[in-house]
DNA sequence: ATTAGTGGTTACCATTAGGTTACTTGTATT
DNA sequence: AATACAAGTAACCTAATGGTAACCACTAAT
């Protein structure tokens, strides 16, 4: 059993919290992106830098690297030359994505216009 | 309707992504707790503060103030002395709080011991 | 001899998010 | 006369995030 604090009364620290630690993982400015671009399928390093142009490779390779160290992609090294790695989601990755769909749905109802009109 | 690319195949600019855009409203380190101490009462700011004892009065006056921004917080300013002003969820506010349970749910299973191990 | 293809790494820089401390306003209390 | 309360603001600082550009290893093709 792990500690939450989001039902508690007290908060002295943030990461009690076990909706702030999950953001901690899936928040960043990319990773919900590269998520949802991996899918269903296996996908190479390179063309998941084709799908997402505007990512470098540099952070493109430090995300991938946080999401498998938690589990939720695995890396496949085949040892050929010009060299090929392909991720893919694992069972838990996959368990994500419908939540992080529900999140899409409720952005979409709900502050989608706003930030949209706030950036222009 | 809003434009969408989280299912599109090429991503040039991450708030083209829903789930990034509603990360950019809820993402915030005390979001989600601030949302949560919440809850379905109305609440003052000092008490807010007294529950979250590990922000500061700056950052959560910002916080709140985005909140309100977007739509998820009501605030009410009493004209009294000393002043006296109370936060409480929004409709779309509330719609969010299942979602995020969800979230906290999906971290405890997959994350949370990975998370906390990496920190000690 | 040079270039291309693949999956990165390294060094460096800019922006932003968040934190700290002190201060304000107006009345009431000691 | 000084202090407390409530709900913030203002000025300043730091650490983390993300971005840029160059480089690497190895082989095959031109």
């Amino acid at each position: 059993m792990v500690t939450t604090n989001f039902n508690s009364r007290f908060i002295d620290n943030p990461l009690n919290c076990p909706v702030t630690r999950t953001m901690s993982i899936i928040g960043g400015k990319w990773k919900p992106i590269i998520l949802n671009c991996i899918g269903e399928r296996a996908i190479r390093f390179g063309k998941l830098n084709q799908i997402i142009p505007a990512i470098s490779n540099k952070v493109l390779a430090n995300e991938l690297k946080e999401l498998e160290n938690f589990g939720l992609v695995k890396r496949t090294e085949f040892l050929e030359l010009p060299p090929r790695v392909e991720y893919e989601l694992t069972t838990s990755g996959k368990s994500l994505m419908p939540i992080l769909h529900e999140l899409a749905n409720w952005g979409n109802k709900n502050v989608a216009k706003k930030i949209i009109k706030e950036l222009s």
